[in-house]
DNA sequence: CATGAATGAGCTTTCATTCAT
DNA sequence: CATGAATGAAAGCTCATTCAT
């Protein structure tokens, strides 16, 4: 007889859980958010978060982990085959240029996301991750560019790599100032000069 | 050493545990960070801290005031009046994109830096500030593109505002990068890339 | 012993939290009395008294509301339909008049009680809070001799209000003598005095 | 060659310093008057505090004992050799009746001096003290109903013992109740009342 | 004598985590 | 598995007192 609760039952209360963590990340970050207002924001009880999760920081990881994943499956899929290297790196600029726009949700998802970064820089084993991270994005991009450079799209004589470190580089800087200047400051402008500060090196 | 102490002997005090501060907020974090932490590594009492600042916040906020006021000195000491647009743009460029590399502290201060951004994003006081602060570090910028487009430097197509939010984008989006990536990655090209991201935007 | 307590349980742990406290603010003031003290004093924990009670001074407050409470509630008990006027006023008297001999804690009770009558004197919204409980024991008695009046017991030619308000004048300067000179001075004789004197004034 | 500084110098410094103490012991409590907000009513600095008295605890008790001091003199100075013994108690129930409502200064007086009360039950040494000084008062006003009854003026079968005490625990009661009701209550004809109350038990 | 910076024990309060039920 | 009361280490801050100048 297997256990009364499914595993589904288990993974939807951990991502249940993992929501909840997240408004309450965003709302007042990762130290000052406390597991009660987490179970507040849950309607679970303080006993169910840790059946579920073994402590505050495991919450922290694990709600990062899944963001990564997520972020990389988006990617994925919205590529077609038969897109060439410019549209895909187009695509790549949509995607993440309205994503702080979009829903308040996704928004507030900035904020963690950057927390965390500071945070990693003060932690060798979490630096080491979120470097891990960097890269695989950088190499993500990287490719796409070089695809470009062989099909001849792009020029030859622009070094790949410093120039998807650029292209999120301009991506994260924009997630901070977004942070501050949402409404003050028009992003969608900014968003369309990244691009074509990127594509100009570019083209031939 | 009691009575009628100088003006400047205070002032020597407050500087010492503003820079035990930062050290404190750069290496843990300014929630994590402890007045008893900071009491450490000043070598002064807890309650020497509460005679100069009146709240572990009064610290943080007179630490990120004292520093928007000495990076902005150095911008302008750095000027002449004979430099052209280009110049002073190339001066921007190499001041900020030394700062992380030449000292620890100084590197450090990014860090610190960074995390307050973060925090001002949900403190609507502190995010007030820190618009303003953006606003300060554009116009300036701004108006130093502005007087390369008058002179026939810049080329006049292209909105001076815009490019210098992307200035600023660009370098704030690196000092995140190298918070994580200081030794791995080749900032030095990263950063000369992004000038010349800028200024092929600019040149005629 | 968590989940899913009997409220009976905490009215419970309240009710002891509030004696421990009681015990404590009575041997040293509420000021110089330490969360420490009503721990050790009840023998639950520091975070237990945090479950309970939100603040050092919520503990204060409810205490005082719930002996309010408890004060008025003995009046009435105490009180029979079939009570003549005087009788009723002879009644209170030996009620307070033998509180503060009584029991050991009854006594503490009236120390809580004064010091928490100066602190108010200090403190608008306690003082308010305190003038209406003046006002009800005030008009409680009122009420009484009125009736006197009104059945002749009592002479008609004396104002209610002000010799209600002499009964608790003398009741509350008693206590306050009682607190320092509880076994030199002869207090029985003192509170039969006190209770000739307003009966000398009400008959006719 | 004497000292510099006159004896009535140090008389007069430590008279305003116990005047400030007064006013933030009276306006915050004993407890949370700090020796800062008596530094700062007096204008002295903190070191001149403990140049005159030895603790905070000293200029209490000082500030007490000058009171007592004030006030016996103040009784005596107020009788002329010529009065009755019903002028003399009636001169008795005007100096203190009067007392809380003429000057601020003397209102606060009265707060300061029932903190005190309080404090001393508390403490066996002051409490001492504090029942030496009531015994005092009760002996004093014990003389003049013993004088009246000498002459004939007072019915003889009273105890003059009781009587005095009571006298004490009426304006005692009053002082606690026009602490927290000086605007609201007419106690001008509370303190007649009062003297009524006592002077029919010893008219003849 | 005067000064006021320095001290540090001690205070209230918070909160991640545990575990008896 | 679920619950939520219990725990206590640790945090920020206060303030009476001291003492070098």
């Amino acid at each position: 007889m297997p256990p009364k609760v499914t595993e589904e039952y288990k993974e939807q209360k951990k991502k249940e859980l993992l929501e909840s963590a997240m408004a309450c990340f965003a709302e007042k970050g990762y130290q000052s958010a406390t597991i009660d207002d987490i179970v507040a924001h849950s309607g679970m009880s303080k006993g169910a978060v840790y059946n579920y999760f073994k402590s505050k920081e495991d919450i922290y990881l694990t709600l990062l982990e899944e963001a990564t994943k997520f972020s990389f499956a988006r990617f994925h899929q919205s590529f077609t085959p038969d897109m060439s290297a410019s549209e895909k790196l187009h695509q790549l600029f949509t995607i993440n240029a309205s994503l702080p726009f979009q829903e308040e949700e996704k928004r507030k998802w900035v904020s963690v996301q950057l927390e965390f970064w500071i945070n990693a820089s003060r932690n060798p084993e979490l630096k080491e991750k979120m470097r891990e991270r960097l890269s695989m994005y950088r190499t993500f991009t990287q490719a796409i560019i070089q695809e470009g450079q062989e099909t001849g799209e792009f020029r030859k004589d622009v070094n790949p790599e410093v120039l998807a470190e650029s292209f999120w580089v301009l991506l994260d800087g924009a997630f901070l100032h977004v942070l501050i200047d949402e409404e003050a400051y028009p992003y969608k402008s900014l968003f369309q000069l990244s691009e074509q500060l990127i594509l100009n090196e570019l083209k031939p």
